[in-house]
DNA sequence: GTCTATACCGAGATAGAC
DNA sequence: GTCTATCTCGGTATAGAC
């Protein structure tokens, strides 16, 4: 599409872990975009600034790089503070929130979790044991929370998984395809929030700012 | 994976027919499972029991295969008798009813569709102009009917298209990752029957199979 | 219409000078 | 650590015998 800066960075002129990460930045978006199979070192190389080989000695193959892009990805997730909410479902609706934020600041993250979703793949294998389970885990336990405190919609935890990670996210992941059906869908945090808003709303954790859960 | 067959039929055993619609079944899970730029017309020809050569006899390029692949799928989308229903909300139903009931029997279909709309391309546009706008101006105006009619829940027709592209359809086309999540998602008309009944329930189109709309 | 053979290109990875 | 040069492989597409 466009070069990364003029042409490639002149010679050794800048510190290995900026490289390394705008290797990383740069592999987000490749990956994102025509998945792993599709994206090419040479090009991801080329949006860093970088020669393609550099690829080969900072990580060890294509495949490193892309599980190391991943971990970077979703390593935004986590939450600096934890436990800072007064009850479980505000606790719950502060970490959609902040899921959504990250999709949409970030939509790699989600583009490339889409794209491994759909074939079986060791890096299919690997995704889910590293990240998507603990996820996973951890918001059911969440969920079960919620509803123990009497909040939120009647709905298993695996429908507010589903939920979260489709409708939640996919509004940001597939911005390019809405833009062409003329679906607005901003990426500022005021969007996000909005679109919280309305996930939260589905289930059953109307505005939650202050308090008054348990809805429907 | 697995051949298509023992290996490649043996000589002109086919009809040119038959061959044609077996490379596009293969087409699409091959472009389902790696995305356009992922899939090999290689692996396709073996899938359907072919030599790579007769992709480009029967179709112009690794992109008409795509494209005819594509409107083979939407062709599933189109239903048979059309008003057939009482009133708005059962004929909205209905349709959701379809699609999901396509999307679990296909789901190559929303795995394609996922795939180009993460990124522009010229694939992007031509799917979006042929196949999409028209379904999203036809879900838009059974929409504007339903809640003419005083059924639906108070949502843009917008946010309706979102909850059934994503709630709806990506239970069947992730469904590998959800198997690893242990997300049981049945693919069976059932099961496809029984997620529609989740889904229109969001919509505050709850079981009307004989009427009793406007719910909410 | 179908096959074999192959042209041509771009992929990921490596060797070795600097 | 970074560069150039290159290896090997697999991709799409085409030529031409049958």
């Amino acid at each position: 599409m466009e070069k990364a800066s003029t042409s490639i960075r002149s010679r050794s002129r800048r510190p290995a872990a900026d490289l390394a990460a705008a290797l990383l930045d740069a592999a987000a978006v490749e990956f994102a975009a025509h998945g792993f199979e599709g994206a090419s070192t040479r090009r991801i190389a080329e949006r860093a600034g970088a020669h393609q080989p550099q690829i080969n000695y900072h990580f060890a193959s294509k495949e490193q790089l892309w599980r190391a892009t991943v971990d970077r990805l979703f390593a935004l997730l986590v939450v600096p503070d934890v436990a800072a909410a007064p009850d479980p479902a505000s606790a719950f609706a502060a970490g959609v929130e902040r899921f959504l934020q990250v999709s949409a600041s970030h939509p790699a993250l989600n583009r490339i979790v889409n794209q491994e979703a759909t074939a079986p793949s060791s890096r299919l294998d690997w995704l889910v044991a590293t990240h998507l389970r603990p996820l996973h885990r951890l918001v059911a336990a969440a969920w079960a929370d919620v509803r123990a405190s009497g909040a939120g919609a009647d709905l298993p935890a695996d429908e507010v998984w589903e939920l979260v990670t489709t409708y939640g996210a996919l509004r940001f992941a597939n911005a390019p395809m809405l833009a062409l059906l003329e679906i607005p869908s901003g990426t500022e945090p005021a969007d996000a929030a909005e679109h919280a808003r309305r996930v939260l709303s589905v289930l059953g954790l109307a505005p939650a700012p202050g308090s008054r859960p348990g809805r429907r």
